[in-house]
RNA sequence: GGUCCUGUAGCUCAAUUGGAGAGAGCAUCUGCCUUCUAAGCAGAGGGUUCCAGGUUCGAGUCCUGGCAGGAUCACCA
């Protein structure tokens, strides 16, 4: 049981004895001890005194003189206002991080048997990654981290968006001005070159549309609606669900140049999962499932024949399900995934990593299911983060103001081997372990950025400004890990051994309570599904090992015993940044 | 207009879920490389936590009402 837990009821233990009170559990407070007062650990006892009839500091008095006859690791205490502030013996300190360091799994939470699956990256496959995919691909891939951390069994999975008419606007434009071009022929990254076709059409739609308003004197909300080019991607749309022939195939060829430049982003990135979906494989399922409820009279049909389910008893709106004409819209396929999903894995909980502006629509989805009675509705979880916006404000993409995801990447390693470079720390590197080093800064680099904000949170990104190398950021964790390794390198000694002093400098505890608090910080994670208290736990880990390191010498000690002991608060303290690290898909050199 | 989210130092973010005088980084200024990597450490300045009420021993955090920004409420995805 962690010193908290323990404390607790102590202090249940201790009201109930002497002021004849039963509390609640959580209506004890534990907390580190501010640092400008004396102490480790300190107890709120506001919330005692009306069962004691008596001064604040005289129940803290109480209850720590009964703590300290109860627990033996209490050394002594002092009482300001209603706050107990406890100090715990070094000995205990010592005894805790002796446990830490023979702790191969520590953090690590004991198996659940909860079956999560997790869906991020939900690319449409008509234009490339940018850096809302980013924010999306970290956050997605840490959360799923942490929920393993926390004993879960996660399953990772991505959604393509790969039909529908946008889709069809980059096949359009392609037959018309691509003259049989492919990104073999021009040596374009494949979504990068589809995606050309995809600006290529809105260049000429336009056009058209300018055309039409000058020429046959049309409103511009009619020649909108009637540019030939937009007219073509419509037919082609209906000829791609009938399966005309021609049109699959050169969808497929299409699709498949936009696969292959996507998981060459992702494999920069570090990225994966274990099963695509389709949206072109799920939207028939769903529409079946529609027609399903509309038997079942849970939906109902309007006299124009589309279908509708009625959410208002659930604080919701009515909502469309199938249009009049029978095809489907964007809640349609989701029915159909969230449906074949669990017959694949028949998980307890399935999240979706999506950005905040479809809150709406999830809380549809659910509801949605929720009528149809599946089994699987309570377990849908929105994991909702905020939009990255530029100084300019928000990205998008028809104006051409997004931050490309290649380019963004680029840039890091570009900087990452700039800064290096000017600090000399690649003397003695080959140029492939140079190159290496400068992947594992630039992308560290960009993915704590991202990371230590909280996921609800809209960010701000200045493409102007680089993101920084010093400081709250990735490569100052990864720079103290590498000084650590440096240590380690050098250190002849043994350091497994279990360590037995009297007293502790302080910068020793300091390191040792933050070494302690990792498995809170790993159940923090889990809880609110949120990377950024990693992200943060390891700063301030890494921020406390370079005061220790400053403070105190590692190897040079008249002692050898000292010696031995610092090596192996620096060695547990390196391995605990590695696994929070690894949590967060950042990787750790061991020279820099 | 309805609903939801956000508002904390000049800027980017924290704040143990209601606990002590709100903390870090960047930027500005001052020190520290003749001992283990200075991408570091120590220190200084910088705040009406958007505003006004309320609940509480105690509010950045909870409740009410405003203000500002954003999202959403499509037979778009």
């Amino acid at each position: 049981m962690n010193i908290e837990a323990t404390l607790k009821q102590n202090t249940i233990a201790a009201v109930k004895k002497l002021y004849d009170a039963a509390i609640e559990l959580n209506s004890v407070t534990v907390n580190d001890t501010r640092k400008e007062f004396e102490g480790d650990l300190t107890i709120v006892v506001f919330p005692f005194v009306r069962f004691a009839r008596k001064k604040p500091e005289q129940v803290a008095t109480e209850i720590a003189e009964y703590l300290q006859q109860q627990l033996d690791f209490i050394s002594h205490f002092n009482v300001v206002k209603g706050f107990l502030n406890l100090s715990l013996k070094d000995t205990y300190w010592l005894h805790t991080f002796n446990e830490i360091a023979h702790n191969e799994t520590y953090g690590q939470q004991e198996p659940t048997n909860k079956k999560v699956l997790l869906e991020y990256i939900g690319p449409n496959t008509n234009k490339p990654l940018h850096l809302g995919h980013i924010r999306n691909m970290f956050i997605g891939f840490a959360t799923a981290n942490v929920l393993s951390a926390n004993g879960h069994d996660v399953h990772k999975v991505t959604i393509y968006n790969d039909r529908g008419i946008a889709v069809c606007k980059s096949m359009i434009a392609w037959q018309k001005t691509g003259k049989g071009e492919t990104p073999e022929s021009t040596g374009i990254k494949g979504d990068h070159f589809v995606g050309k076709y995809y600006v290529a059409y809105d260049k000429i739609y336009q056009a058209q549309v300018a055309e039409l308003v000058e020429k046959e004197g049309m409103t511009e909300k009619e020649a909108k609606q009637k540019a030939p080019i937009l007219l073509e991607a419509r037919e082609m749309l209906l000829k791609w669900e009938a399966n005309d022939p021609e049109i699959r195939q050169l969808w497929e060829t299409m699709n498949g140049w936009v696969y292959n430049g996507f998981f060459d982003t992702y494999k920069k990135l570090g990225v994966d999962y274990e099963k695509p979906y389709y949206e072109s494989g799920t939207y028939l399922l769903g529409k079946e499932m529609v027609l399903k409820g509309l038997k079942d009279e849970v939906f109902y049909q309007k006299e124009d024949s589309s279908i509708w389910v009625d959410l208002t008893e659930k604080q919701l709106d009515h909502k469309l399900l199938l249009r009049s004409d029978g095809t489907s819209v964007y809640i349609t396929q989701d029915l159909g995934i969230a449906e074949l999903r669990y017959q694949d894995y028949q998980m307890d909980q399935s999240i979706y990593v999506v950005g905040d502006e479809q809150n709406y629509h999830f809380k549809v989805l659910q509801k949605t299911l929720e009528v149809m009675q599946k089994p699987y509705a309570s377990g849908i979880y929105h994991l909702s983060y905020g939009m990255v916006d530029l100084p300019t404000g928000k990205m998008k993409s028809r104006e051409g103001t997004t931050v490309d995801a290649d380019d963004l990447v680029q840039e890091m390693l570009e900087t990452a081997a700039k800064h290096t470079a000017e600090l000399g720390k690649t003397e003695g590197f080959s140029e492939a372990e140079a190159n290496e080093l400068y992947q594992t800064i630039g992308l560290g680099a960009l993915k704590y950025f991202i990371l230590k904000v909280n996921p609800q949170k809209r960010m701000l990104f200045n493409p102007k400004e680089s993101i920084d190398f010093l400081g709250h950021t990735g490569p100052f964790i990864q720079y103290s890990h590498a000084r650590i390794q440096s240590i380690l390198r050098k250190y002849t000694g043994d350091y497994a051994q279990n360590f037995n002093f009297e007293s502790l400098q302080s910068a020793e505890k300091e390191l040792i309570q933050q070494l302690y608090r990792y498995p809170a910080a790993i159940v923090e994670a889990g809880r609110d599904y949120d990377p950024s208290v990693i992200a943060n736990y390891a700063y301030q880990l890494a921020k406390i090992f370079n005061k220790f390191y400053n403070e105190l010498p590692i190897l040079n000690n008249e002692d050898e015993k000292v010696s031995a002991f610092r090596v192996s608060l620096a060695a547990t303290t390196a391995r605990i940044i590695r696994q929070a690290m690894k949590i967060l898909g950042i990787d750790v050199p061991d020279r820099m």
